[in-house]
This record gives structure tokens, C-alpha cells and sequence, in this order.
DNA sequence: GCAATATATGCAAAAACCCGCATGTGACAT
DNA sequence: ATGTCACATGCGGGTTTTTGCATATATTGC
């Protein structure tokens, strides 16, 4: 009988303001598919590193990512799965790799883990 | 073979920015349930007039709601199927009418011919 | 220690948004 | 035509957002 409860429309927008941005849902859209590391989401953005640090504390700060040092790197995690759900339905389901990640990923070649699949060993001398 | 088109972020995180405001996210949760008068919608916000005006202006502009005259008041309607999708996503599926714009329907008593849903004719006198 | 790399933070100007208020318009009745 | 009711529009100021840039911190290697 109980009708549903009404959302709290404050707090759904507030939330809505993180996707309400096209350089945050960039950003969203390649995290939910994988962790991505800070140089990387900078050579997918082609912005600045400050910019892309800045649009990642806020989405930090939400709670809806989660930030994870490995050595000299930050690895960044989509971790909010109503956000999940959300981009699901707005962006559509995953299919595969992001295909502008998987390019950047061949061109910039930093220090980063997943920039070094295998650590080459390395042999004697080239001619 | 082909990977998915990369969506436009900005178009999306425009559209976005439309729900990512309580007000207008009140207001479109109402009228994905049923088209609505001003009046009545005035009365859910509790804001004056303009305010409701301005945000639906919005809205229309956007091409996501029309508005409907109907003699002296105007209806508008959630004509946008894919918003629809994003609300029933966000805001959970519309189960049943709208609890608070039932309330304010008994309460203000406008003009618009929803709150006469019969014209009753009127008897001789009363007492 | 020092240098280099990866990332974070602080600040300020520009832009956008939010919102209240005065006023305009259009329909209907008298 | 005058008034009224329902709604729309214009405008201005206050607040937030956005974003570029300078700088700070942290880790690694030397």
C-alpha cells in the first residue's frame, strides 16, 4: 500500500552534477571499463595534468572513485556502483575495450605497469 | 568487428545538466508520470511562479518537454523517450501516481481541468 | 644528499548558472 | 474595454563552476 518513497532530489542532482560534464564522463567512461592511471586518462583527455588531477579529486572527493598508489603511479577505480548503473543506461552497456584508451595506451608510453606488459629482459647488444 | 562510436560527452553531459538540478529533476519526475499544468507544479515546488516558468523554459528549449494549451492554462508533457530511460534508471521505475502532486491536486484547487474532472452542473440552490 | 618523474594542490579570473523580481502577453469573462 | 487569471519573459546581481597556471609533494634512482 506504503507508495514509494520519494527521492531525495537534492542529492540525486548533486550526484547527476558529476556525470553533467564532458570531460568527468570521459574520464567515467574509461574507469568503468578499467583502473586507469593519471597519464593515461591525460593523454585521453589531451588536457593538462593539473586539469585532469582537479576533475579527478572532485570525482575522489564524491567517493565515487578510488585512488590507488603503486610505486611512482595512481591507479584510479570506479567504485560507486549506482554510478555504474547509471553510465550503463546513459553511455550503454561495455563493449570491449575503450578504443581511444587502447590507442593512447600504444602512443605515450609512460613508466606505468600497464605500460610495460612484459619486462623485457633485455638482451645483450643491438647492432 | 567495428568497436562501439565514442559518444559525444558533450551533447550527453549537456542533456545531463538538464536532471543534475533538484528542481528541474522534481519537475521531470512528475511529468514522466503524467502532463501536468504550471499551477500544479508550482504547488509541488513551492516556488513562485517565475521560478517554475524559467525552469521549464528551460527544459522545452532543450526539446525534452511540450507544452500543451488547453484554454487559459498549459500543459506540458516529457516527450523525450531517452531522458525517460535515463529517469527510470536514476529515479527507479513510476510505480503508481505521483504521491506529492496527488496531495497538491486536493489542496489547490486551480482552474485546469484536471481539478474538475467533472464540470458538475451546478443543482438549483443549496441550503 | 640531488635530480627527475608522477601526481596533487592553491589561487584567481572568466564563464556559467541560479534565482528573485518586475513586467509582458494572451485568453476568457463581464 | 476592462479586469482577471494563468503563464511567460527580461534583467540584474549573487554565487558557483570551470579552467589555466604556478607551485607543492612524493617516489624513485643516482
Amino acid at each position: 500500500m506504503a507508495n514509494q518513497a520519494m527521492p531525495d532530489y537534492e542529492t540525486v542532482s548533486g550526484r547527476l552534477k558529476l556525470l553533467a560534464h564532458p570531460e568527468r564522463l570521459r574520464i567515467l567512461d574509461a574507469l568503468r571499463r578499467d583502473a586507469e592511471c593519471v597519464c593515461h586518462l591525460e593523454a585521453l583527455l589531451g588536457k593538462p595534468q593539473p586539469y585532469v588531477s582537479q576533475q579527478l579529486r572532485i570525482l575522489r572527493d564524491a567517493g565515487v572513485i578510488r585512488d590507488e598508489k603503486e610505486g611512482i603511479n595512481v591507479f584510479y577505480r570506479l567504485i560507486d556502483a549506482e554510478l555504474i548503473g547509471w553510465l550503463e543506461a546513459i553511455l550503454g552497456p561495455v563493449q570491449g575495450e575503450h578504443p581511444e584508451m587502447a590507442r593512447h595506451k600504444k602512443v605515450i608510453s609512460c613508466s606505468c605497469p600497464k605500460c610495460e606488459p612484459a619486462p623485457i629482459p633485455l638482451m645483450h647488444e643491438p647492432a
